[in-house]
RNA sequence: GCCGGCAUGGUGAAAUGGCAUACACGGCAGACUCAAAAUCUGCUGUCCGCAAGGACGUGUGGGUUCAAGUCCCACUGCCGGCACCA
C-alpha cells in the first residue's frame, strides 16, 4: 500500500477553504448566546527566526477544538493576527537600516506560510497586525481615555533602566536584577517617564481572580504578584520637630518592641530628620544607594547598611523616644517608605539591630511557653517571627497576636495616630520606552495648557520616517530629534507645543487585541458594542505560561478600565485559560538553535503531512504538560491515518455493524465526544486508533461507523478528513456536517468481566451479565475452585461486593 | 526561605478509590517476499520457575480503607515563579 498522498490533499483543500471562505465568522443572530464561542490564541511576534515545531501546539489544539465546536452547531470566533511592534525589528534596523515595518511585514507573510501548511481553521478576513496605523490607531485611543481618566501620569522617579535595550523596563520585566528580553544586568536610572495606575485596580485585579477558570498556577503567580497584604499604618511623631513618620507593619502588635525606625534613602524626610553632626554620613550614605543598582540592594547586599540621622521618634504606644536610621533595606516604592524596626520579631530588622548594636526587646512569646504564662522574658537569642502571645506590652500581655492586632487598631485609631491599612506589592506599570518601534504616545506638551491628548480626529498620531533608529541612551528616544514632527502646536490654545517623545512598550497592543478581533476594519470605533456583545468574553484563550502576569494582567487592567468605561460587557476578557506545555527536543532539553536540537514544522510536514504533525503533537501527551519531541514517534499517528487512507479503498456496505462492533463504536463516539470537548485529545485519538484497528478487519466498511469515524478523525486531521468525506460522496465541507451522535444503550456492555479478589488481592475473574446481583455474583465467585482453595478453613468475615465490578473476600 | 506544579515500563503516556501500564514508539519473534521496504500477527514491568503458578511493583517512609497511582501526614528529587515587600 503507497502512502496516502498528503502532498496532493493538503494544499488542495486548503485552497478549497481559502476560497470559498469556509471558516469566516459573522455575528449571525439566529446563534442563541449559549452557540457561540471565541478561542483565542495568544497572538505571536512574527520573528525572522522560524517556527519550531512546538510553536503551533497551541495553535493546533485550539484548531481542533473549533472545528468539533463548529460541527456541533456552534458559531465560532477564530481569529488570528500579529503582535508586531517590538525591538528584534528595531534593533535589525539599527544595524542594516532596514525600515523595521518592512522587515515585520516580510516576516508576517513568513510566519503565515509557515503556519497555514498546518490548516488552521482561522478567519483571515479578521487579522489584526498592531503596528499598522489603523490598529495603532485605537491603541493610542484608548491611552488617551487612560490618561481623562487620571490613570497616566508623568514620573522622574529612578526606574529600571536596560542599558543594552536602552529603555525603560516595567517591574514585570525585570528577572532576577535582569532585563527578561536580553538578560542584561538591569541599573536605576532616573528619567521623565509615562506611567500608568495600575495599582489603582489592585484590589480589583485580585478579587476577579476567584471567578477565573484558569490554571491555579497562574493565579498564584498573579496573587502573589499583587502582592496584598493587611496592617496598620502608624504615625511615630519626631521628637522636638512637628513632623510625623508614617510607617505600615503588618505587626502593630509589636509595637511595644519597636526599638528604632528605619527610612529609606530616597525618604522625603531624609534631609530635614539629619542633624549637623549626623549630615556628612547621611549625604554620602544616600549617595552610595542611589548609584546601587536593584540587584546590589537587594540579592547581593545582604549584609546590612545605614546611617542614624541623629533624630528620634517617639512610640506612640510606650512614649519610647526611638532613634530613627536611613537603610536601603527599606524600600521607598513599598508602603509609605518607612518601617518601625522590631529586631525580636522580624528577621531583617534582628540583623539590622545586630549588625548596628541597637537594643531588642522581645514582645512575643511562643504560646504555652513559660514566658508567655509570665509576661515578661530576658534577652532573646534568636528572631521570632511566628505569632504567638504578647510579653513585656504593658497592658497587653498575655493577649494573642490576633487579638492585639485588632485591638491596638482600633486603639491607635481612637487616638488619631494609626489606622487600617492594606498595602499591595504591585507597583504602577511604567509605560513608556525610550525607543522608535512603538506606539507615540499622543501627548503634546504646551507651555500654557501643560499636557494635553492629541485630538481624535488627529489619529493616528504616525511615527515619523528617521535616519537613524538608533536609541540616544540618554532617556530620549530617537523621535526627539525629528524636529518638524516634535514641534507642533497645542491642540488646545494653538500656541507652540511639543509632542511626547516616548512610546508605548510592546504590552500595549496586546492589551486589547482581543477586541479588535470582532471588528477589525471600524474607522469609528474601536471596537463595535453589539459585536463585544455578541461575543465577548474569551470563552477559551490559549498561550504560554511565559505571559502569566505581563500580558495577562497588563490586558486584564485595561480591560477593567474599558468596562468602567462602559465600551465592553465584561469585568474580565478571558474567562478560561490554559497554558499549553512546552515542547522540548528530543533530548528533553528546551527546544533552541544554540542547543542545535531545532525540529522544522516545514520538514515534518514534508515528510509526514500537517495532518500526521497535527495528531502526533495531540497524542504525545496532556496539553498542559511539557514533553520531548520524537521523530520517531510520529510514524505511529502517521501509520494511523495511512491506515483510515487504506480502509477507505474497501467497499462499504449498509448494514449495521455487528453487535460488538457497533457497541464500540458508540462507546468510542462516547470518548472522542467527552475528551475533545474537554480538550483531552491524546485518549480521544486512542480511542479512535482502537475502533480503526477493530473495524479494519473487516473486509467491507458499514457505512454508518465509517462515516461516523471520518467525521471524528476530520477535526483532528481535517485534510484527510475532507478527502475521506468527499469520497463518501458528500459534497459539502465536512465541517459543516454534523458531528456524530451516540446511544448511550448502546454504550453497555451486556457481560462484564467481574473479578474475585481475597483479601484485596485479585485471584480470579469470571464474566457474569452486567445486571447480575450480589447473591448471584458470590454464588459465582464461591464456585470457582481456585476460590475455594483460597477460602478452604479460612473464616470469612466480610465480603464486599460491587456489581458489575467484582467480588472481595475478606478472611483469616 | 515562600508560593505553585510534577514524579507510573526501555520511551511518550493511560487509569469516576475497584483487573496498574490502555494507545503509541522502540525491541523480540513470526507471516508475506528471491531479498528488502511497507504491511499484517503475536510477545514485551521486574524477579523466581521447565511449566502450572507465585512473589514484588506507580519517587521515599508512615496512615486511612475490604481495596490506594488515586485520599491524609511527613519527606526526597526535579521544574516554574517570587524573594530585604515590613
Amino acid at each position: 500500500m503507497a502512502k496516502y498522498p498528503f502532498s496532493e490533499i493538503e494544499p488542495k483543500w486548503q485552497k478549497y477553504w481559502d476560497e470559498r471562505k469556509t471558516f469566516k465568522a459573522s455575528e449571525d443572530p439566529s446563534f442563541s448566546k449559549d452557540k457561540r464561542r471565541y478561542v483565542l490564541d495568544m497572538f505571536p511576534y512574527p520573528s525572522g527566526a522560524g517556527l519550531h515545531v512546538g510553536h503551533p501546539l497551541g495553535y493546533i489544539a485550539t484548531d481542533i477544538y473549533c472545528r468539533y465546536l463548529r460541527m456541533n452547531g456552534y458559531n465560532v470566533l477564530h481569529p488570528m493576527g500579529f503582535d508586531s511592534f517590538g525591538l528584534p525589528a528595531e534593533n535589525y534596523a539599527i544595524q542594516t537600516g532596514t525600515h523595521p515595518a518592512k522587515t515585520t511585514r516580510e516576516n508576517i507573510v513568513r510566519f503565515k506560510k509557515q503556519i497555514s501548511i498546518l490548516g488552521l481553521s482561522y478567519d483571515w478576513g479578521r487579522e489584526i497586525s498592531t503596528c499598522e496605523s489603523d490598529y495603532y490607531k485605537w491603541t493610542q485611543w484608548i491611552f488617551i481615555q487612560l490618561f481623562n481618566k487620571g490613570l497616566a501620569y508623568e514620573s522622574e522617579a529612578p526606574i529600571n533602566w536596560c542599558p543594552s535595550c536602552k529603555t525603560g523596563l516595567a517591574n514585570e520585566e525585570v528577572k532576577d536584577g535582569e532585563c527578561d528580553r536580553c538578560h542584561t544586568k538591569v541599573t536605576r536610572k532616573r528619567i521623565r517617564q509615562w506611567i500608568l495606575k495600575i495599582t489603582a485596580y489592585a484590589d480589583r485585579l485580585l478579587a476577579d481572580l476567584d471567578g477565573l477558570d484558569w490554571p491555579e498556577a497562574v493565579k498564584a503567580m498573579q496573587r502573589n504578584w499583587i502582592g496584598r497584604s493587611e496592617g496598620a499604618q502608624v504615625s511615630f511623631r519626631v521628637d522636638g520637630m512637628d513632623e510625623a513618620i508614617e510607617v505600615f507593619t503588618t505587626r502593630p502588635d509589636t509595637l511595644f518592641g519597636a526599638t528604632y525606625m528605619v527610612i529609606a534613602p530616597e525618604h522625603p524626610l531624609v534631609k530635614k530628620l539629619s542633624t549637623s553632626g549626623q549630615k556628612e554620613a547621611v549625604d554620602a550614605y544616600v549617595d552610595k544607594a542611589a548609584k546601587k543598582s536593584d540587584l546590589e540592594r537587594t540579592d547581593l547586599a545582604k549584609d546590612k547598611t545605614g546611617v542614624f540621622t541623629g533624630s528620634y521618634a517617639i512610640n506612640p504606644v510606650n512614649g519610647a523616644k526611638v532613634p530613627v536610621w536611613i537603610s536601603d533595606y527599606v524600600l521607598i516604592s513599598y508602603g509609605t517608605g518607612a518601617i518601625m524596626a522590631v529586631p525580636a520579631h522580624d528577621e531583617r530588622d534582628w540583623a539590622f539591630a545586630k549588625a548596628f548594636k541597637l537594643p531588642i526587646i522581645q514582645v512575643v512569646a511562643r504560646e504555652g511557653s513559660p514566658e508567655a504564662r509570665l509576661g515578661a522574658c530576658g534577652d532573646p537569642e534568636e528572631c521570632f517571627a511566628e505569632e504567638g502571645i504578647a510579653v513585656n506590652s504593658g497592658n497587653w500581655n498575655g493577649t494573642p497576636t490576633a487579638d492585639f492586632k485588632a485591638g491596638i487598631t482600633k486603639w491607635l485609631e481612637e487616638r488619631g495616630q494609626g489606622k487600617l491599612a492594606v498595602n499591595y506589592k504591585l507597583r504602577d506599570w511604567l509605560f513608556s520606552r525610550q525607543r522608535y518601534w512603538g506606539e507615540p504616545i499622543p501627548l503634546v506638551h504646551c507651555p500654557s495648557c501643560g499636557t494635553v491628548p492629541v485630538p481624535e480626529a488627529d489619529l493616528p498620531l504616525t511615527l515619523p520616517e528617521v535616519t537613524s533608529y538608533e536609541p540616544s541612551g540618554t532617556g530620549e528616544s530617537p523621535l526627539a530629534k525629528i524636529e518638524h514632527w516634535v514641534n507642533t502646536s497645542c491642540p488646545v490654545c494653538g500656541g507652540p507645543g511639543k509632542r511626547e517623545t516616548n512610546t508605548m512598550p510592546q504590552w500595549a497592543g496586546s492589551c486589547w487585541y482581543y477586541l479588535r478581533y470582532m471588528d477589525p476594519t471600524n474607522a469609528k470605533a474601536f471596537v463595535d458594542r453589539a459585536k463585544v456583545d455578541y461575543w465577548m468574553p474569551v470563552d477559551l484563550y490559549v498561550g504560554g505560561a511565559e505571559h502569566a502576569v505581563l500580558h495577562l494582567l497588563y490586558a486584564r487592567f485595561w480591560h477593567k478600565v474599558l468596562f468602567d468605561l462602559g465600551l465592553v460587557n465584561s469585568v474580565e476578557p478571558f474567562q478560561r485559560l490554559i497554558n499549553q506545555g512546552m515542547m522540548l527536543g528530543e533530548d528533553s532539553q528546551k527546544m533552541s538553535k544554540s542547543r542545535g536540537n531545532v525540529v522544522n514544522p516545514d520538514d515534518i510536514v514534508r515528510e509526514f503531512g500537517a495532518d500526521a504533525m497535527r495528531v502526533y503533537e495531540m497524542f504525545m501527551g496532556p496539553l498542559e504538560v511539557s514533553k520531548p519531541w520524537s521523530t520517531a514517534g510520529i510514524l505511529g499517528s502517521s501509520r494511523f491515518l495511512e491506515r483510515l487512507w487504506a480502509m477507505s479503498e474497501k467497499p462499504l456496505v449498509d448494514d449495521e455493524p455487528s453487535g460488538e462492533l457497533l457497541k464500540l463504536l458508540h462507546k468510542t463516539i462516547r470518548k472522542v465526544d467527552g475528551d475533545t470537548s474537554t480538550l483531552n485529545f491524546n485518549t480521544a485519538i486512542s480511542a479512535m486508533m482502537v475502533l480503526s484497528a477493530e473495524a479494519n478487519k473487516l473486509d467491507a466498511l458499514p457505512r454508518e461507523l465509517w462515516s461516523a469515524l471520518v467525521r471524528m478523525a476530520a477535526p483532528y486531521a481535517p485534510h484527510l478528513g475532507e478527502e475521506l468525506w468527499f469520497k463518501l460522496g458528500n459534497t459539502e465541507s465536512v465541517s459543516k456536517a454534523p458531528w456524530p451522535a451516540f446511544d448511550p444503550a448502546l454504550c453497555i456492555d451486556d457481560e462484564v468481566t467481574v473479578v474475585v479478589q481475597i483479601n484485596g488481592k485479585l485471584r480470579a475473574d469470571f464474566r457474569a451479565a452486567k445486571d447480575a446481583g450480589k447473591e448471584e455474583l458470590e454464588r459465582t465467585a464461591r464456585a470457582m475452585p481456585k476460590i475455594q482453595d483460597y477460602l478452604n478453613g479460612k473464616v470469612v468475615a466480610k465480603i464486599i461486593i460491587v456489581p458489575g465490578k467484582l467480588v472481595n473476600f475478606v478472611v483469616h
